[in-house]
DNA sequence: GTCATTGCAAATGCTTTGCAGTGCC
DNA sequence: GGCACTGCAAAGCATTTGCAATGAC
């Protein structure tokens, strides 16, 4: 378990049974969530919480940077609340599960047996993140 | 221009008017276009091609393994037709354009300035693709 | 007390599906 | 000529939005 509730605090995020909620759901977790499996979670503990409030947490959560939300597949979008800690995904082509992996070595000389966690890893891809000239501009 | 719709002939895909314009439209594209992009550049050529038709081909496309269904943002997946050829992918946070890239060194190393395209790259992202152990069971 | 946050329900965007008609092999 | 492909319209998810009521600071 990590910091996640301390630090949002610190950063003034205005706290709610709601949003606490939210942020206890994800905590440190190494395999990721959807927007509505952390509702489906969060109901759990407070059954009248909405969909649309999980959306706005997690949304704020990822504008503070203590989330990443992660969007592998065509599917509904992830959230990794392992935002500070540098790591890579290990996807599963048939569920959409994703976990954490923290390879030492060059991604193309693939994933180590002990970061394998059962997967038959298949392909390893990667992908820069950055702004077009265009987006740059404006 | 690639030997696309050669090979897709040659592997006995059925070819009609709308197919065609589909993998003519696809065809050896560096900057990859979404479903919907797909669509207007192709009713540009034959005007009555209709959207479904348009996904039924992208998605037998997919199924081929001629084109890679890419869904990097939260948003439309974009389809890259240069399966065949190792790259990796140049995004932008802002509007979602993908580009291929093929850069030499190790990703961690970072985009050489000649791979970048007039992009302010600021982040590299590594996914490993697999099955998961309950999914390779199945 | 004020103003951000919540919950509901309706709206949106992308994609898929059902089904009758069309046309490729 | 059979059966796969097409087009249309309607349905389906994931997500966002508008707005009045609520509750944190």
């Amino acid at each position: 378990m990590s910091d996640l509730l301390e630090r949002l605090r610190a950063r003034g995020w205005r706290m709610t049974a709601q949003r606490r909620v939210v942020a206890e759901v994800l905590d440190g977790d190494h395999v990721h969530l959807t927007a509505d499996e952390v509702h489906a979670r969060a109901v759990a503990r407070l059954p009248e919480i909405s969909r649309a409030t999980v959306y706005n947490a997690l949304g704020d959560l990822v504008a503070l940077g203590e989330v990443v939300e992660v969007a592998t597949d065509g599917r509904a979008k992830r959230y990794d609340p392992n935002a500070h800690r540098p790591h890579q995904h290990l996807l599963c082509s048939g569920c959409g599960l994703i976990r954490d992996v923290h390879p030492l070595g060059s991604p193309l000389d693939g994933l180590p047996e002990t970061e394998r966690f059962g997967f038959t890893v298949s392909a390893a891809e990667v992908t820069y993140r950055g702004l077009c000239p265009d987006c740059a501009r404006s």
